[in-house]
DNA sequence: CAAAATAGTACTAAAATAGTCCTGATTGAT
DNA sequence: ATCAATCAGGACTATTTTAGTACTATTTTG
């Protein structure tokens, strides 16, 4: 199964949450118990998105979260990108080397490209989306795949 | 880090492989010396692609494996479904139920349609794309996101 | 100073994945 | 008929990854 993280899960989960409230500071405590999810948990996420700016933060009693820049500006890919690294399908797509049968591994160009179609897909949807009501938003039938130069 | 299975890669590598010389028989022990890999691993893949009716299978001594259908059938979300199962990138995705706050969880719906436009990527590659030079493949631009009904 | 909050780091437990092994069935060659 | 090569199926083990937790330090308000 093609999968992402829970962490990925959940940290969609709370921005969607932030985001749909901005000019309120959201705590750790607020969001844990909203969710039911543990404290340290969702602290964890929170750490992350922040560090990938996504989030600016007071600190302090009465302190917490916000949301950083515009709905429209994050994109899914970033999100997945910040909580569990570069989007990659294959050990290969990352580090040039780390196949012992690179060289005449002719399949390693294609999963990039495959890479590409896939994050290009993941870039294409922003918290703005997610936060429109379900029924709004409809998908774009025509997802890219490959074609043949002559 | 959003990722495949090693077992998919190598899936991979092992239907184009087939696929290129599509009137041999390739047993295992061949397979598994070209590519460096353990005799019971690729064992391991060829089984579950045979089981999902990607390849064929002679038995007997000087038997092996072919490949079932033309490669422009055999769809990359197909492998990754042979050998990972279904391709859903969130729990929820897959079975309803199984998320404690699905009932007031407006992300689910998001999830998937996201995870439609990324099954509808891995859709559009064919293992007879992988098997055309990589220079001779351009990645179409436009990959669908989602857009708002008004 | 005390309380409430985030920052950072390290650790533990659980789950998923990869890889291996063994036993059985089928077929071709001798 | 027997033997060797090959796939079929399942069970098992080890490894790696992910999830979750805990602890300590820092910041800010009242």
């Amino acid at each position: 199964m093609l999968r992402i993280g829970k962490l990925t899960d959940y940290g969609v989960l709370l921005l969607t949450d932030i985001a749909s409230a901005p000019d309120a500071l959201h705590s750790v405590n607020e969001l844990a118990e909203k969710h039911q999810l543990g404290n340290a948990t969702v602290a964890k996420v929170l750490k992350l998105l922040t560090k990938a700016q996504m989030l600016t933060t007071t600190r302090g009693s009465s302190g917490g979260y916000q949301l950083f820049g515009s709905p429209s500006q994050i994109k899914v890919s970033d999100i997945i990108a910040a909580l569990e690294g570069p989007i990659a399908l294959t050990e290969c797509s990352v580090h040039e080397g780390s196949c012992s049968i690179e060289s005449d591994c002719g399949v390693r160009t294609h999963w990039q490209v495959i890479n590409g179609a896939v994050s290009n897909a993941l870039n294409n949807v922003s918290l703005a989306d997610l936060l429109q009501p379900a029924d709004k938003i409809v998908p774009i039938s025509a997802v890219g795949g490959l074609s043949r130069r002559s």
